[in-house]
DNA sequence: TTGACAACATACATGCGTGTATGTATAGTG
DNA sequence: CACTATACATACACGCATGTATGTTGTCAA
């Protein structure tokens, strides 16, 4: 009798242990990312990184070279679903981009809030320091977040070319005021200090951002 | 014949050991500085501190409890300078309030750009995390950021009184505002990732911040 | 069924950082 | 001049985290 699924046809040498053995790598890897947000990078042992996924530190040699490599891991997989949902925006060309971007601001601020474990995985990135056995991810994480930059940019350039931006505008800064302020308020809001409160803070942020200081203005309506 | 300086008269129990013990106090907090800023508070050992200073772990511990201590101590030591350059803008109650904040804002960015010990000062403050045994301190300095926050509220009150803002701003939210927008740009700035040059495109942010992203503008000239 | 390999657990060696206890020299003090 | 306190240096004990080597078990393939 044959069985109702052969594993050896549809993928070769895959045995019904890797499944699980890739479930214990992702435990290991929820496991680090508790460990890291609440203590931080260098006072998590991999000792309890283990424990607290319920194996030893025999797996977690098995299936990472050391503890920077858990690190490098978190980031490279969860560095992806924010790249992703701004993909996912500029598939939009709208009429007014810079519109278009607060919201996709405000949205990304509002996802943050509800989703714990995107907090914590910011938190982390946020506060560690890249020094010591993390200084040579740190590139490799900024070149990353570099490309995240030039997708930002692309609303501006968009904008330019409708002529709704001042003619002297240059998108390469005013993605980089953009992104310093966001990065600002999300290092606020993660600091714990509950200094921002997004759900009532975070539109109005964004919008006074939007808006500017000076006296002259024509609000966007969101 | 009497001594031209008398010391137990002036100052008593002033040995002359004390003052050289000040030296050494100020050598270690000095080498700590270096250490931290350079390998992250937890990958600096009390033996680097202390052979950077060229002392023992001896003088360390005769001088401070632990290592937090010295953490603590830096911070305590190198705050105040910036409170107090905001203070002495504030002593000044100029025509446009606004416009005075976004020269003090400029003039704390460019003074930061060429002092390196500044930098490497606030790196590492904004770099560390507080989990572990720097835990305790978290809430000590951010009541003293919250203090320099209320310095900040001042000018756009100032503003408010003289109907040089919108009826509903807030003069929280856009101190909020613009404290996240500052601390995005430092700590890109700082990050080493040469994104940002403050000399080249330190006024071009703030004006940027200043004026906002809306077409109508009314730009206040610097 | 038996060898081989994957997927771990266990055990061991090592170094490093901390904290503390103790030693020591020097300056002031009565 | 003895005495004490300061300002360190030196020495020791301890735990802890890492890395690696080795042991063990289950699975698959032939």
């Amino acid at each position: 009798m044959l069985s109702i699924i052969n594993y050896s046809a549809t993928m070769p040498n895959m045995k019904r242990t890797k499944e699980e053995a890739q479930k214990t790598k992702d435990k290991i890897l929820a496991s680090a990312l508790d460990c890291f947000s609440t203590q931080g990078y260098f006072n998590s042992s991999l000792d309890e990184i283990a424990k607290k996924a319920s194996v030893t530190r025999g797996a977690v040699y098995w299936h990472f070279k050391n503890k920077t490599e858990i690190f490098d891991a978190l980031h490279t997989q969860l560095h992806e679903p924010f790249t992703q949902t701004i993909l996912e925006d500029l598939a939009h060309d709208e009429e007014q981009p810079i519109i278009q971007l607060k919201h996709l601001c405000i949205k990304l601020l509002e996802d943050l809030d509800v989703n714990n474990t995107k907090k914590r995985i910011m938190k982390l990135f946020f506060e560690c320091d890249y020094s010591g056995q993390l200084a040579p991810f740190k590139k490799q994480h900024q070149d990353k977040k570099l490309k995240s930059l030039k997708l930002f940019e692309q609303y501006f350039e968009r904008a330019k070319k409708r002529n709704q931006l001042h003619q002297h505008a240059d998108p390469q800064i005013l993605t980089l005021t953009l992104h310093c302020f966001l990065k600002g308020i999300l290092f606020e809001y993660l600091s714990g200090l509950e200094l921002i409160d997004i759900k009532s803070q975070g539109k109005e942020l964004i919008q006074q951002f939007f808006e500017g200081f000076n006296t002259c203005h024509n609000p966007i309506n969101l």
